[in-house]
DNA sequence: CCCATACTTGACTGAATCAGTCGGAATTGG
DNA sequence: CCAATTCCGACTGATTCAGTCAAGTATGGG
């Protein structure tokens, strides 16, 4: 799984949405407004989110998205995936023979691993996690160095 | 921290270099044919690891590389950190304050978490056991993923 | 001393992706 | 009809990826 900032953009989008959504369909150009983010790219993401059914769409005078499940339904490990290219193994894409041996590339293994546990973070944050921390944010949710992963849902990739 | 297929060559080449490093320094053109990587990206990928110092080259005939510390010692994440791109946050690079506002960007705290989560596994993971796990495939993944990091430098990614 | 071996360096390339733009559609409430 | 809004595709400049090429420099062996 790719990270660039554009999966970035594409959840603090989807966080805009959940915490706007209450009052009918939000549009792009207010998320815009209130993200610093360009509309035109807005487009280009939401195009994606609508296709992978994360968001729906409601056309006209207005208009705008809305979210197609509850946020508690929603990972951002779903938000990421819709939009990020995939990257996989270049040779040897999940199959075994990577060169011209039997070896399958000897860090296969590894780099599966940190996949399922990189998706396992991710899929065990929900929208409305973000939500709840964005609500009360009375408080600076900086802690220690280390910080502790939020007990959303039990890790399984 | 970015991760791309760059990552995954240097860690294998630095895990051949492991496996071949006991009759003195390995030369690129060895791991080219071995893992069937280009040679010219090799020594653009060397060059880096030379450059932090996780490498060590001899020069002339009968050259090569060896590692510069014991493999216990060199994790994944000390090789990726060392040939890939940092990718940091765009805007608000680190520092509150990313919209106009005092708003830091609300999924600041996520992927900061992420972050950490991602390096430290890979910090988890030292050459010396994949090594291990190459001599004798047999033997089953990693232990606790990602448990207890391997304390090789300390973390300011 | 020569020379082949090997590292070292820097410039260069084509393809892909990122981030963003632009123009024009289609849809629909007022 | 008109304005707001989504939709769609083509386009762009910058950056990175993966790889190439062409020079170096160092050095062990003969």
């Amino acid at each position: 799984m790719r990270l660039t900032t554009k999966g970035r953009f594409a959840v603090t989008a989807m966080l805009d949405l959940a915490l706007h959504g209450d009052k009918g369909p939000v549009t792009l150009s207010g998320i815009s407004e209130r993200q610093k983010i360009s509309l035109s790219y807005l487009e280009q993401l939401f195009g994606k989110l609508r296709r992978r059914e994360l968001v729906e769409s409601v056309r006209g005078p207005g208009g705008g998205y809305h979210l197609a499940r509850d946020p508690s339904l929603l990972s951002v490990a779903d938000i990421v995936r819709a939009v990020e290219e995939p990257l996989d193994s270049t040779q040897c894409g999940g199959r075994e023979n990577c060169l011209g041996n039997n070896e399958r590339c000897m860090t296969h293994d590894l780099w599966a691993e940190l996949n399922t546990t990189v998706y396992g973070f991710l899929a065990g944050v929900a929208l409305s996690d973000l939500v709840q921390k964005q609500r009360n944010k009375t408080v600076s949710l900086v802690r220690g160095a280390a910080s502790k992963p939020r007990d959303t849902q039990p890790v399984s990739a």
